[in-house]
Parts: C-alpha cells; sequence; structure tokens
DNA sequence: ATAGTTTTGTCCATATGTGTACAAAACTTT
DNA sequence: AAAGTTTTGTACACATATGGACAAAACTAT
C-alpha cells in the first residue's frame, strides 16, 4: 500500500550512524546525511520524523554491535572478571583497530551535546550512569560466586571501572597503539584487582 | 597608531573560550563568537586572523588556568605522589564544581575534532600525550626521591594516569557528584600505589 | 591640518541548513 | 480502471555561516 520507498531503511540507520560516529551528531546535518544516502530531505524526514529520532535509532544500532554491549544484554556463561577483562580487551582492539579513531559513539556524543539538545544529552547521560550500575551488578555476582574478597568495595569498583572505559575510549583517539592502550587498561585493572587471564572467548 | 581597538583583546580572548569551552569548537562560530564578545566579524578577523588562531590563542589561556597545569610549568617543592593526588583532587572539584559541567577543553576538543580539522587535531593529541609523557617524568622523580619502589613500571602507571584523566575529565559529565568522582579516581589511584594524604597546598 | 595607519561598518557573493507545503509519481486494493 | 495511500521532487521562506572588498571612522605623528 502506497508508494514503496526507494531505500532500505535499515541500511540508511546503519550508514547514518556511521556517518554520525565519524563526524558527531552535530556536525551531521540532514542535509549531509541526506546526501551521503543518496535521497532527498523531504525522504528523510518522511522516514524519520527528525534528526534526533534518527539518532535515538542509530544508538540502538550502535548499542547492539558495541564491545561493551555485555553491559546490557544477558550474560554468557563465564567467571566475571574474565568476562570484564575480555571485553577492555575487545574494547582496546575496537578501538585502537579502527583506522578513523572514532572512539565510542556514546561517549563522543556525551562530550558533544550541551544544554541546547537536553533530551539527549540525559538520554546519553543515563546510558552511561547505567554503565556503572551495571557494573556495580556485576562486581556483587563475583563477590557472590566467590572471584572477590566479600570486603570488596564493589560501588567505588564499579565507578573506576566506568571511568577506566569513558578514558579508553577517548584516549584511544591520542593514543593510537593497541599494545599502550591496553597496557594503560590492564595495569589499572591489575592495581583494582580485577584482571583476569582468560581465553578470547 | 591608527585606530584604537573598541574591545579589550585579552578580555576577548577569555570570553570567546569560555564559549568554546561550553559549546565546543565547531558550534562556537565567527558570526556567534564576535556577536557575544559585542564586535562585528570584519573586527574579529582583523583581530584574530580566524577562527582556528583565536582558538590556539584560547587554548593557552585555558592551559594557564587548569586544574592540570602542573604537567605543563614548573614544579612546586612537594613529594611527587602528593603532587599528583592534589591534582586528582582539584580536578574533580573542578569539574564538579561547573555548574554547566562542560568537562575539559581539551579533552572535549580531542572528542570533537576529526580530520576535517587535521592540524587542531593534531594540536590537540599532542598536549595529551605529551602529559602522558610528563607523567612518567613526574614518577621517574618519585622513584628517585624513594617515593615509589624502584621495581615500578613508570611508563605503564603514566599511560594508567593520562587515562584515569582523561576518563574523570568526560565520566564528570554523567556523574555530577564530586564524591562520587572523586571515590572513583581515589580507587584507581589507591590501586595503582599511588594514592597519598597530603595537605591541600 | 595633513598624511599615514588601523579599526570598523556595510555590502557582496556564495554555501549551508531547517522545516514546511504541495503536487507528481508509484505503488496496492477493490 | 479507479480510488486510496505513501514516497518523492521541487519550491519556498528563512536563518546561519564564510571570507573578502572597500570606504568611512578614529586615532597618531609630523
Amino acid at each position: 500500500m502506497g508508494r514503496p520507498s526507494s531505500f532500505d531503511r535499515d541500511a540508511a540507520i546503519e550508514t547514518a550512524m556511521q556517518e554520525m560516529w565519524r563526524h558527531g551528531y552535530n556536525a551531521s546535518s540532514v542535509k549531509a546525511i541526506s546526501e551521503t544516502l543518496g535521497i532527498k530531505r523531504s525522504s528523510f524526514y518522511n522516514a524519520f520524523g527528525s534528526r534526533e529520532e534518527l539518532f535515538k535509532e542509530a544508538l540502538t544500532v550502535y548499542f547492539a554491535q558495541s564491545p561493551d554491549n555485555i553491559l546490557r544484554g544477558e550474560l554468557p556463561e563465564m567467571p566475571v572478571l574474565e568476562l570484564l577483562t575480555n571485553m577492555f580487551r575487545a574494547i582496546c582492539a575496537a578501538r585502537a583497530g579502527d583506522p578513523e579513531g572514532r572512539g565510542c559513539l556514546v561517549i563522543n556524543s556525551l562530550s558533544e551535546l550541551d544544554e541546547s539538545d537536553a533530551e539527549l544529552r540525559d538520554l546519553i547521560k543515563g546510558a552511561v550512569l547505567s554503565g556503572a550500575a551495571r557494573l556495580e551488578e556485576l562486581l556483587s555476582i563475583a563477590v557472590q560466586n566467590g572471584e572477590l574478597p566479600e570486603t570488596t568495595n564493589v560501588h567505588a569498583k564499579a565507578l573506576a571501572l566506568q571511568n577506566l572505559m569513558v578514558g579508553i575510549n577517548v584516549f584511544s583517539k591520542a593514543l593510537r597503539d593497541e599494545e599502550q592502550l591496553w597496557l594503560s587498561v590492564k595495569t589499572t585493572l591489575e592495581g583494582l584487582g580485577l584482571y583476569r587471564e582468560g581465553n578470547l572467548a
């Protein structure tokens, strides 16, 4: 029913997400994205409503493929500390491996968005803070599992971990070498008593 | 000689720096800054040459008042670890104390700038990497002073510290409470064996 | 006061960017 | 084929943004 769309909506979101990741939210104007997609702005507005709505859809796509997505979905059967170590190693690999050095879309947005985009900013803030909350849950599980001593201050360590994660996502833009990046992370993890050798599963 | 400027150039740079800090480099157009300063764009170009040149001058002003400026100037007479602990505490206080939650101008720029501003991006990258180098120097001094054991891997710890610093400057945009922010930092510093109680001098 | 210098206001051309309006195009269903 | 629906192309009105040109304004030094 109705005229069919000339483009694949999902593929368009993926492309738009890559553009926003590359150039940032504000630099990704409706005009620019539309031209990248090879569609008219009228089609853009028709398909996505607004740039802000598209960004939200792009975020969902981003989350699904992000190296820290174990902070959102369900957990694999694996010791928690091994899981965390693997996650951090995966982040280092992804950030250093990106030839464009784009860092993390979410963290870039946290940096970029100011009061003028209050709603999006709060969305991003929420994502970051819930990441910290999730890390705290994971550490609590590790305590229950006997992977960590009962005396562990899981709240403090979760905040430290989230800070480490935010840091690496931005630091990776300046420090382009994966070994150095990982050294930085591993050193911190070891200091926190949270580093575990593990299989790269 | 010649017609006198209608505005204070230094004050204008300070104001422009605050605007760029608030809204980011790209959002700070020549038009916007000129209007904030209450001058015409012709005066802007005449006084500063270009937006990029003004940004460089703004960076100098920023560095001078940044809570991490001990990473550039000369060192106060103080144990190194105490100095570092104080610096991190000062960063937490500054970031949490900023009602606008602007984070750090340099780190924001590292996040924001992409290939299209290659020169500025390299400038910022350099600043961040030289921060890491300076931290490594400081830790080496601490080893020489006997504040740290000879076996300390100063390179690894310096990278971890710089990562911590980058992290806190961005994380502070989501985590607005100074106590929580400091808890995150203190936990990491303790883990690295670099935390020292000290006077707030 | 006159000559020289620098800043400033105004105008230009051009490009980008937003959001809406509306008719033509391209479908589906009956 | 006709009616209904959705996408698309084109146009409009407006604001933002860049950077240059150039004359008027506001000073200093002679």
